[in-house]
DNA sequence: ACTAAAATATGACAAATGTCATTTTTTAAT
DNA sequence: ATTAAAAAATGACATTTGTCATATTTTAGT
């Protein structure tokens, strides 16, 4: 089970403001803190499951999450990532539906877990938290259809460099302003970009070769990054 | 351009129950019919278009429209289908963007056009029908992500049964109880799986000579649903 | 530091799919 | 009904990608 910790105030949160709890006012944020608990989800860890009902909204205080789903043959698909003050679990709770894919801490995350009632009730009242929702949806559908685009119209070596810029979009860089800051084995760099390992395996290495790219391990530095995104085909 | 046409009463509009606006009331209704003009599109012609913004939202009277994309070279790429009844065009209007996606007629449909102005100010009024919008949205999302699994983990042959289905989902049968109520050509049909026209051919084909489907020209008949199902490896 | 297990890497080959050329069929215009 | 154009069908072949086997490297636990 993840474990409870102290219970931050969403006053203070750091990671608020570039979530859509942006919307509310000092008043909603105390009042949102007296109904929410945090929990720390260590790596490998479910922060919610496919299949299951939500109870609650998750707000991802710190860390790191992978939204995945299990397809046809027990392959893995990873179909979102989230960083700290990223909201997930909101497509679901909104629906009333089951979870259709699960969350999974990439690595050690403390998240923030608002009442499922408590949450309901918010936006009864609050026509733009709604809104902001809406829009976020919204903006995760048209990064899915993007998907969709290069899944069917890219080649492994183009949609393996894609992956890299979004991992480099989503988390940035490490301090050293050129690593990575995220940690995927192969097989969950593959599970992204719907192919083998050993593909992806392959075209890691040629871009290595290609000094597109420098490998230590699952440490990836961009060396050149106007080459991989030419290599992704995309134009800017 | 489009051709203006009388304009009908939403209040008696017998496809609204299946759209989002089935959350108004008696005088909404009316109100929206002083606020929105219905025009006919011809085959191909575009109901908006990717890149523009959008002035209203759309909502399919009669006929069949494709959401679809210009890919990497010139491809396209469908990413959904609309029918009577469907609203369309309200992602892009929501979040006030561009829309991703261009709405192109399948064949000669009536569609209604919402003044934009209107339709934020009946939301701003209305929690409702904006959380049936958010709801319609998530909807959509989940399908865009079961498409990307189905693209990332699924052999062509998979997904061309798969679209049949799809296709047959969305627009059932024709009054025969067997042949599929849309007709697109082979290249469009291509341009959903994410494959060339000729191997879209050659998995029609085969299913045709198995006994799975029946071909007349752009016309195709479910002979087997059960083996179709078992084809497109969908367990139901 | 040592060892077993897991992950990564690589080669060889098979299978799937795309591309191009050509033929056949269908469609639409006169 | 005739004919030209477009779409569908098919074959041959090239390319891409997946699979399996195996070697190498890294990681984690003692």
């Amino acid at each position: 089970m993840s474990k409870s910790i102290d219970n931050p105030e969403c006053l203070f949160c750091n990671t608020r403001m570039h979530s859509f709890f942006n919307v509310l006012d000092k008043s909603q944020l105390q009042l949102l803190t007296q109904h929410k608990s945090c929990a720390i989800f260590k790596k490998g860890q479910y922060v919610f499951n496919e299949q299951g009902l939500p109870h609650g909204l998750f707000c991802v205080n710190n860390g790191k999450i992978k939204l995945s789903t299990i397809g046809f043959d027990g392959k893995e698909q990873i179909l979102r990532l989230a960083k700290s003050g990223d909201v997930i679990g909101y497509r679901a709770l909104i629906s009333n539906q089951r979870y259709h894919c699960s969350a999974i801490a990439i690595e050690d995350s403390s998240v923030c877990i608002i009442d499922k009632n408590f949450f309901f009730q918010t936006l009864e009242n609050n026509n733009k938290l709604l809104f902001e929702i809406a829009k976020k949806i919204g903006n995760d559908l048209k990064i899915a259809e993007e998907h969709i685009v290069s899944l069917s119209q890219k080649n492994v070596r183009e949609r393996v460099a894609e992956a890299l810029l979004f991992l480099k979009a989503t988390y940035g860089f490490a301090p050293d302003g050129q690593t990575i800051n995220i940690t995927l084995n192969r097989e969950e760099i593959a599970d992204y970009v719907g192919t083998s390992t050993e593909s992806t395996i392959r075209f890691l290495s040629e871009f290595n070769h290609e000094k597109i790219i420098e490998i230590s391990g699952k440490k990836i530095k961009i060396i050149n990054l106007s080459k991989l995104t030419k290599t992704a085909n995309l134009m800017d």
